[in-house]
DNA sequence: GTCTATAAGCTGATAGAC
DNA sequence: GTCTATCAGCTTATAGAC
């Protein structure tokens, strides 16, 4: 495991091109989506014809995956650097994550669209958000796991809906943030969520849903 | 006010072949995207030529336009029928939704993709989500003005913020459940997080996250 | 490694017969 | 109202010159 992460496939004028076609191919997916974004767009971009792309990447799809992983390497070397959060300051790295972010549309512009896109069928970058999210919601479960054996409290259910819920609620706000940034406080929104949720774990209350007469529509026995 | 909403174009015969075409639309639609999806798809499916489509709509834009409005004309009638819930009712209502989308995952895939899809450049979708989302977030806030003003809470701020976060958990939950189904309780999880939610803005708590010492980066004075 | 040229296919949309 | 025929345009991808 030492710096260099594959052995370069070739000069390093060659690699930085490779770069650079990755950076622009974030941008027009980000803005076009898979679908909608053409190899003729990034090319532009790039200052090259669509063919050189196909040199490199071999094909629009596998440009793709090779984006999505350029990507996560990138952020994951980013998160290395701060070497991991773990328990209660993963959310506060969460949190700080979404500060960040509402100063990076173009790139949360891009995760969003993504991975939407990717239950599309045979979207070629599905694996990719699959797997991504299995690993953050078990990293954002450990976190819990942690918080909660230092207080004595053990409940898997309510860790596993916790942890995914704190990622969905990060990805729904940035949707609507980007569809009218005057309305959705990106950050602010993020922290009160993340914070409501938190606090839901550590100190469970009675459910403040549960006291109306006819809810479930099924007739059960009725309890005077 | 009555119950037709508009004149009828034409024949009731066309107007059952014209919502052919919007269901076979939403399902293309759905499960291959706006961009991904071709009226040819579309046509296939409903027993006809694309040309048959277009002389109908008039366009593939126009298409998805009307292919939403109908949608929501669906939903909003059915909610009528039930008497639009305000209040706590409301908050009952949306994790029921959450319950009963278990079991839709078509519609489900049509909205995640879609809206999303939306923030693209130019999409034709994005006007109407963007005021879908404004109402929606209205609603909500309404109905926690209602319950928060039956004990004396005031907090605007706040209120946005948890109306913005319920909807945005529903639909990052729906996009993590549509990528693995068991992976996550849509349902469940959703009600875990309105209830999280509901309860942090009726009954605030200090922040579980303020208590570490070296957070924000910037170097600020130290508070010994 | 990048280009030009070319292929083969599909796209949304139009025109006109029936 | 639906079809066939046709269009111009654009898509990804390949082959081969430089």
């Amino acid at each position: 495991m030492t710096a260099q992460r594959r052995q370069p496939r070739s000069r390093p004028e060659t690699l930085a091109r490779r770069r650079d076609i990755l950076d622009a191919a974030v941008e027009i997916f980000g803005s076009k989506g898979f679908a909608g974004g053409t190899l003729q767009e990034i090319a532009d971009q790039v200052g090259m014809t669509h063919a050189g792309i196909l040199h490199h990447f071999g094909s629009k799809d596998q440009l793709l995956i090779e984006v999505l992983q350029h990507r996560d390497e990138t952020d994951v070397a980013d998160l290395e650097e701060q070497h991991i959060p773990d328990g209660m300051p993963l959310f506060r790295h969460l949190v700080r994550t979404a500060f960040v972010n509402e100063h990076r549309a173009g790139i949360v512009q891009a995760y969003a669209v993504l991975s939407a896109e990717s239950v599309t069928d045979d979207h070629p970058g599905r694996a990719f958000f699959e797997k991504r999210y299995r690993t953050l919601r078990s990293e954002v479960a450990h976190a819990f796991e942690v918080v909660c054996a230092e207080r004595g409290i053990t409940t898997p259910d309510t860790i596993a809906d916790a942890s995914t819920s704190i990622l969905a609620v990060m990805d729904g706000l940035q949707v609507q943030w980007l569809l009218d940034p005057t309305a959705v406080e990106l950050a602010r929104a993020s922290e009160f969520a993340i914070e409501a949720i938190v606090t839901a774990v550590l100190s469970p209350t009675p459910s403040p849903l549960a006291d109306g007469a006819d809810e479930h529509a099924q007739p059960s026995r009725s309890s005077v």
